[in-house]
DNA sequence: ATGCAAACGAGAATAATTATCATTCGCGCC
DNA sequence: GGCGCGAATGATAATTATTCTCGTTTGCAT
């Protein structure tokens, strides 16, 4: 069932190795949008492939230089991973049950750019997450 | 010369204690405006001050949690504090020499507002960084 | 099929932070 | 001005996230 897709690794410059082709399938199929290492560690364990941990932080990282997957550091001290779309956006954590959204909103981009410049900064990234809780749902994600 | 101020750690419902002056002295009339719980504790300990690094990390959540400080988690895995000074701002970072500017925008906070509001989030907290290179300076300032 | 560099896996090493615990300190009380 | 007690401290061990090391395996071109 595993749908593998060797051709983004290839043109990405990456040899095509199982545990790469595993750690791709699982963002590009999974059902968790935002992983951590250690959370796509375990799912893949737990789908019975036995992929070391060293290489998932390896793995990720080269996916995040090759432009497959972005990085986030939310609070909480851990690197989190989504799939790299091309369409920026940044995110709305819930803090009670650690659920993300996503948002993207033109006026904030347009304001940061002005301030960079103004401020005499070539901008190279930003980072820009809120906090709260989801009041409206009742939580139904769990971390 | 250690311009000692008890009155603050009262009104925050924290005892009086040595480490806690220094460090609080530290923020209020060092040269540094963000320091890491590394920083504190180097320049305490340059200036003849022997506190224990525990003693650091748990002064620093402590004034955290009492509204003294603030916690920002900028790139690169480690916490940096900040005095509280009741106004609200972000940072942009030079990814090339460290150095910190601070600014606060009004529109940037609205829309935040207006968009946790229309994807049903309490708001708690939010973090906003701009990484970049200060271009215009020719970065005087050392990480 | 063969070979070799690149990639892997297991475990050691590092970095930031937190927990443990015996000793010391701040401070109210007599 | 000393006493006592609970809170705070400091040294160090423990934890957590991540990276490094190194002997073994694998992808892939010949």
């Amino acid at each position: 069932m595993n749908e593998l897709e060797p051709e983004y690794l290839k043109s990405a410059g990456l040899k095509s190795t199982l545990p790469r082709l595993k750690v791709l399938d699982l963002f590009k199929n999974g059902q968790e949008r935002h992983m951590s290492a250690e959370d796509v560690y375990q799912l893949l364990r737990d789908s019975g492939d036995n992929v070391g941990l060293a290489t998932v932080y390896r793995v990720l990282t080269q996916f995040e230089q090759a432009g497959l997957l972005v990085r986030h550091n939310f609070e909480g001290g851990k690197s989190v991973f989504e799939l790299n779309e091309g369409t920026h956006h940044d995110h709305i954590v819930c803090m009670q049950c650690g659920h993300v959204e996503e948002f993207y909103d033109s006026a904030i981009e347009s304001r940061q750019k002005k301030i960079a410049a103004e401020l005499g900064f070539t901008i190279h990234d930003h980072s820009l997450q809120i906090y709260g809780d989801c009041t409206k749902a009742k939580c139904p994600h769990r971390r």
